[in-house]
DNA sequence: CCTTAATCGAGACGGTACGTCGTGTCTTTAT
DNA sequence: ATAAAGACACGACGTACCGTCTCGATTAAGG
């Protein structure tokens, strides 16, 4: 017969999942909590219990798919190999969703880049200490500014690209732009 | 009694005055074909004989309120001048219609970065030859990717800023990212 | 505030007021699932998912108005009496619509005769047989035709007349036709 | 090349042409005056300017395709073969066109039985007085609701029936109701 | 262990907007 | 002057979702 009635954190996981099934099926302007009520087999209310509106609930669904932002500074014996290990997360999780996702959150959520720039501010910041320690590099006491200016440009492209980052777009914003600068920070 | 029924040219200026001050009157959000034809006076056929979607009148009708883009080329005299006064056009432009119909527009009509970029590709590597022959810089001679930093930075603030982009901002991107870069140019 | 949300046959009953008011307001050409909807303060969806199109709806509005049909055969003592009192109660029945709605109904929802028809055959035959009872008539035993040859003539004039049926078209089609036609019916 | 542009009289066939051709094709319900226009190669003003709506076109219509009401009343030597011979031609013009054009025409054209009426009266004294000469009926003197008493029924089971008239049903009308009538007719 | 309160699954409700269709009028261009 | 073509102002269509509300059914928890 009939399995149990689903509740509390299993019924929110199935929920999230059907989220994210939605997204992949549809596409997020086409993602309506009817379509995803339906799709977990349950009604809008227990939707809406959650989540106020389409924006945030695929905000959770994208954040229970891809678990949490990966924090693991990697380390490759280079300021270069580091960063370009940054770069190469960012753009591996923006493949993931698609851009159609970015653009739908940023009108409807008033997605910004605030939480994701502190993010990012910290872990370059780590990378250059271990660059400056290395003796790579002169400083890691830069500005603000270049801190952020990789993945900066990185989000740039992401978000407002015609086609998905290639490689050599990062290896062109790590080599033109960033190396240069840092290597010149007066000492 | 009305005169004469509106036609042509004359009709579809008015169709994008309206579209023009619904957005200003209720935000792009909230902007519907049924409230600008009705603010109009005129069915929705009329606009839907035109435009796809309200993306695509949207974007007419900022067209049609802002002009061509700027393509007149400031000479200040000074390179540092010269790029500000760019990255000061592009700011004025970006708050006269608000950072949510920019939103709403990369979600819903595709808009890219592609058309933009190629201008100030143009209006930037102008700056940097008039720059050379006076002997400020070594070489007009640089990579795409370093001609369209500062614009490239500044959107990148436009779009995904949580505040009006400010002067500060501005002055940070030239003297901190662009200038010593284009200086330190390979003779 | 207001009081709860309508529902279930509540709400029906209140759309059905507001088809029967909207019908005497405006008429049945007039008449559209908007202008209902609007006068029962509800969306137009609530209608169309009881009534597939404004003639269901008209047609139910109808009924709901009238009540069921009027089964309850006059006795008035003499099959003259009883044929006109049913005469009469078809006629009222009539105006009360009127023949434009009539029209429209045909029209729009293949209204036809047949179950009219059926009825008015089992009301005659029973005034057929009280009367051959009280030996007006030779015998209740008539053909169909002859049984509903009356209530077809007023249908006749009632949807193609030119103007409301009077009182001497109804004793016309009695004492000129059917009576005569009975009466001498074979023993 | 293409020819001349249609004018007067020829252009008036070629729309009535295609009106009956769109009523045949896509019947009364879903006739348009934007798909007679298009049908007939031409724009909607030319149909306004001759038919204030649809139904008149339609009407016209049908008029130009049948040709005039026959009002050769036919001689078959017997009343009985007579009235049967009327009733056959007006079922036959029934057939041709269909229901749901009278319905419609009805609904928007107040299409009443009057005219019809009037011309079916004139036809049926003629039979009876040919009738009262041969010597078959006491008198052709009748009162005018038994006159026309064939052409009511018939038009009552052609408009409300469920199915196309069948011949028994005419020679029921005419041997049920009509002649025994006649027949008794007081000299 | 049995009541009791909460939540689930389902779907109706009051709305807003969609994008399309047809009406009847009006305008323009070219015979 | 009028045919051909089609735009215009208008109104309604039937659909899709929104976010809220209601209704039983079912569970988990507390007395």
């Amino acid at each position: 017969m009939e399995s149990t009635r689903r509740r509390g954190a299993a019924l929110e996981a199935d929920l999230l999942d059907a989220a994210w099934a939605e997204l992949k099926a549809v596409g997020y302007p086409k993602l309506t909590m009817e379509g995803v009520a339906a799709r977990a087999r349950t009604g809008k209310q227990v939707l809406y219990r959650r989540w106020r509106n389409r924006a945030e609930l695929v905000i959770a669904a994208m954040r229970h798919h891809s678990g949490r932002i990966a924090d693991r500074v990697p380390d490759t014996g280079t300021l270069r190999g580091d960063t370009l290990a940054v770069l190469h997360l960012m753009s591996e999780r923006q493949r993931e969703v698609g851009q159609d996702v970015i653009h739908g959150l940023m009108a409807e959520a008033g997605f910004r880049k605030a939480e994701a720039t502190e993010t990012m501010q910290g872990i370059m910041r780590t990378l250059l200490e271990r660059a400056a320690e290395r003796g790579e590099i002169p400083t890691a006491d830069v500005p603000t500014r270049l801190l952020t200016l990789p993945t900066d440009l990185l989000r740039h492209e992401m978000v407002l690209g015609d086609e998905p980052v290639g490689e050599g777009t990062l290896e062109e914003i790590v080599d033109v732009i960033f190396l240069p600068l840092v290597s010149m920070s007066a000492p």
